[in-house]
DNA sequence: CTTGCTGCAAAGTGTTTGCATACAT
DNA sequence: ATGTATGCAAACACTTTGCAGCAAG
């Protein structure tokens, strides 16, 4: 059973580059959040892969995430619910790759947006290169959240 | 005792318009944020105030923080170490209230910056005002922060 | 007075760790 | 072969909750 195709060499290459070993609960980690572009959590995944993999365990999932997180494949958020949320940061998906987040602080719902993108970018490259040098500080992500009330819950308050 | 002066009027107001009560505990709290411009952990905060009230809880802290941050007075954060972090909105100090984080992801260290914020703020406030009109919501904060390793771990890697 | 707030202790929840076994290379 | 990765269960750390007594308005 090789659920693996040329796409997933990038991987591949990647854990032969840094010495781990693709096993067989790294890469049902990988698919599953490769065929959502929901934001989940450590239980979101443990339940998806043991659907097809009983012997799955929850110490594994929060390895891997880990693992997945440290090697810049998979970045990790937190919402504010208690729990870390995860994202693959190389998708085959058909949708935009960097967006960021609306969260609503009632009912913690959360939006994707990847509007202003471009000119978001421009100025966040100039601030990170700025950064950088002021604080000697190596950038290699960011995440820009905002927090309010959605639709739904904006009337209630 | 009476730790407030003028400028608690402010917080006392606060808390009368929502018809919440002003309590020694709640006071330590805001004392406490008050003082320091540095990102406290309930525990943090619980360690400063039990000095000189040794009868403070940890269920009041957390209830308190809870309170504070639903009132906008308080920003909570969270650097990834698995604690919440708080920041007074309204402060007497004469440090810059709006900044953002650079965070080190292997130390946890957290650097507060302020610069850009001039053009980061125009560029946020289009954003928000699009953003909330074509979502629907109704933004009131945001938060922008930067991932990387800070100058004394990025040697190591 | 009255109702909201507190402190305590116990319970919850998400995450991490130790160790013997299984497996990728 | 050999050293890494896994699964299990127990341990952790932070936060929340229930409740009887206390205190702010």
């Amino acid at each position: 059973m090789d659920m693996f195709n040329d796409t997933d060499s990038i991987w591949a290459e990647k854990f032969r580059v840094h010495g781990y070993r693709l096993t067989k609960p790294r890469k049902a980690v990988l698919m599953v959040l490769n065929k959502t572009s929901k934001h989940l959590s450590a239980e979101d995944i443990y339940l998806a892969i043991h659907r097809s993999y009983k012997d799955i365990g929850f110490a594994t999932i929060y390895r891997t995430l880990d693992l997945l997180v440290r090697m810049n494949l998979v970045n990790r958020f937190e919402f504010g619910d208690g729990k870390s949320r995860y994202e693959l940061i190389y998708e085959r998906k058909e949708v935009p790759t960097h967006h960021h987040h609306l969260i609503c602080r009632k009912c913690g719902k959360v939006i994707d947006y990847s509007d202003f993108i471009e000119e978001e970018t421009k100025l966040i490259d100039k601030i990170e290169c700025e950064l950088s040098k002021k604080y000697d500080f190596e950038i290699d992500r960011h995440i820009i959240q905002f927090y309010g009330l959605c639709d739904e819950c904006k009337g209630e308050e």
